[in-house]
DNA sequence: GTCATTTTGTTGCTTAATCAACATTTTAAA
DNA sequence: TTTAAAATGTTGATTAAGCAACAAAATGAC
């Protein structure tokens, strides 16, 4: 892909997200979000049918982003407290986006990819664990994700103030627990 | 001015004041710098002959923004340690190449330089001082501009730990005092 | 509801940037 | 010293972005 083309993507996509976070999403024009952008909106249209697809690859963009977090393009996934960090530290440079995304309206879609996303991340961990039973595995699976994704969203929406590695560290202890 | 040659030409200056904290200026290469800036090496020299008139706009462009924060845009200058502060956090922000600028080679230039737009700032205020002899008051700005230029080479160079609050009440209390 | 303003979507033309390739020069290694 | 590698400077063709303008649609004010 043109390096110029990638360039006008993201300066849209960052631009989008900045406003995202300080707007509702029907009171931001297209002229607000390419004036921010620094690109003309000409351009816009050169690479997007309207602010809805706009906002569909965007989201995009930022789970493809969670996604190579969570497994750093290297298929490590959550297999140690350090890569689990990678992930909660890029949720926190981006706690703004994410909150609005899990708090705004049609937010099911975009709960839904993250809860996905997290369970690539943390399916070979729970896969390694003694568990001989498929149904208790498959359990575990989903309570661990479920677990995973309602933590995340807590702390993004309600208490930002929390340090990525203490939640990390508490996570930790609670899946690893030994039964 | 097309905002495309202002995005190229900022990115390249963005590039090569990082690299020169990085490297020194004859290990730099023109590639290095268009790749570290993200744009095609013949753009480069849409903008520049060479290394060297990067160099010099670059220090060109640094300045500027020296003078404006001095300045403010609204003739505002030194006439309170607000306006001196802005100077001072200019600095701060940018102390890496500013001491590299300041103690490379060929620093003469950008010192004489600093000092110029120092004494911009500082002009007003000297003048607005209850000195009636006008050798005097010429004694007196020159004084201050040098102190105010080694100070502030002597932060940027030795002892860049200090906040630019605390160095610009010290020296404020300094220019202020009455004789 | 009407009217004014703002925003969108599109068009045509121009400009700047990209890319690959190549010859030349400079630098580094043997 | 010679040779190889790296860097420079340039060229031509192509692509993406910029800009202004305009018609249509949407929004906001009265």
């Amino acid at each position: 892909m043109d390096r110029r083309v990638k360039k006008s993507r993201q300066a849209l996509f960052d631009a989008f997200t900045k406003l995202m976070v300080e707007y509702p999403f029907q009171k931001l024009s297209i002229a607000m979000v390419t004036k921010e952008a620094d690109v003309n909106r000409g351009t816009f249209y050169l690479h997007f049918k309207d602010k809805f697809e706009l906002r569909e690859q965007c989201i995009d963009m930022h789970l493809n982003q969670l996604m190579t977090s969570c497994t750093g393009g290297s298929k490590e996934e959550f297999t140690s407290k350090k890569a689990m960090l990678t992930t909660f530290d890029y949720l926190n440079a981006n706690a703004a986006f994410y909150k609005v995304m899990l708090t705004g309206e049609d937010n099911t879609f975009f709960r839904k990819r993250m809860e996905e996303i997290l369970k690539i991340g943390l399916s070979d961990f729970i896969e390694s664990k003694p568990i001989n039973n498929p149904i208790d595995k498959e359990i575990m699976m989903q309570a661990t994700i479920s677990a995973g994704a309602g933590l995340i969203e807590w702390w993004l929406t309600k208490r930002n103030d929390l340090e990525p590695i203490y939640l990390v560290d508490r996570f930790w202890d609670i899946i690893n627990v030994e039964r």
